[in-house]
DNA sequence: CGAATACTCAACCACATGGTTGAACATATG
DNA sequence: CATATGTTCAACCATGTGGTTGAGTATTCG
């Protein structure tokens, strides 16, 4: 399998992209309080429509936001799904730093002088996937 | 609070934009079984040592990656925290879609006709952000 | 109808990105 | 020492990105 769980592939490339933007992220943040349309989610930024419009479009593009014609206006609302599929995916590491921190809670546990060695913590946390 | 979380903002600029390359993410799927040096990372891909490089540095720059130059090799490892992050992140959201599947259970469990709503889910799950 | 509103589209710009190549650097090794 | 190996660096290129502006499309309103 090229990536570590079902998921398409090209489907995080936009997920992640569009999270990488701060806009975008803080339109989100407006989202999850409820309905916004177009002109309300480009309100608190300084630029222009066209530019807000397109970030909008990103998150549509990603399967973040979708979008509800009413009239002259556009109605956005989150679509938490594919929010969802990121958090599983980074849910895969997750093992990872729970392991790490475990490791620093045994070392910190046990003080014994033997137990030193340099700072090159677990390299091999079992390789499972391959 | 600009972003809803005490998150420095570029922070995850680079963590997600680093994420948002399949390249990238299958590297990391490789660091997750254990240290890899860059010819180790590299060596999947068609591309050239020094495309790998580049993305390599991304991954360092995103604090996903540290870099332990031993002898002429550079061994590269995990480095969770920044992943724990943007996971914790998204966390914020996960109420969301977990309400929504709830509303769904909750839609499936009563059958009555009165209870018939547009499939337009929950769009004010209480504004605590402003 | 005509005009204001909400929004998109297309063209354009500066800059970042992902990729290449060839040269350079550092470290092993004969 | 000379040479091979592991990696980076700099220059370059094509394409993508975030942003602008100005025009165009619906829709509502007087």
């Amino acid at each position: 399998m090229v990536e570590h769980m079902h998921i398409a592939g090209s489907r995080l490339d936009h997920v992640f992209h569009a999270l990488a933007d701060p806009t975008r992220r803080a339109m989100l943040q407006s989202l999850a309080s409820g309905e916004r349309t177009v002109s309300e989610l480009a309100e608190p930024f300084t630029m222009s429509l066209a530019g807000a419009s397109k970030h909008i479009k990103a998150l549509e593009a990603a399967g973040l936001v979708t979008r509800d014609i009413r009239g002259r206006q556009h109605l956005c609302r989150l679509q938490p799904g594919r929010l969802a599929e990121a958090h599983e995916w980074l849910s895969f590491y997750e093992r990872f730093w729970t392991e790490r921190l475990d490791a620093l809670d045994a070392l910190l546990r046990l003080p014994e002088p033997d137990n030193q060695r340099p700072p090159v913590p677990p390299s091999e946390p079992k390789g499972d996937d391959t």
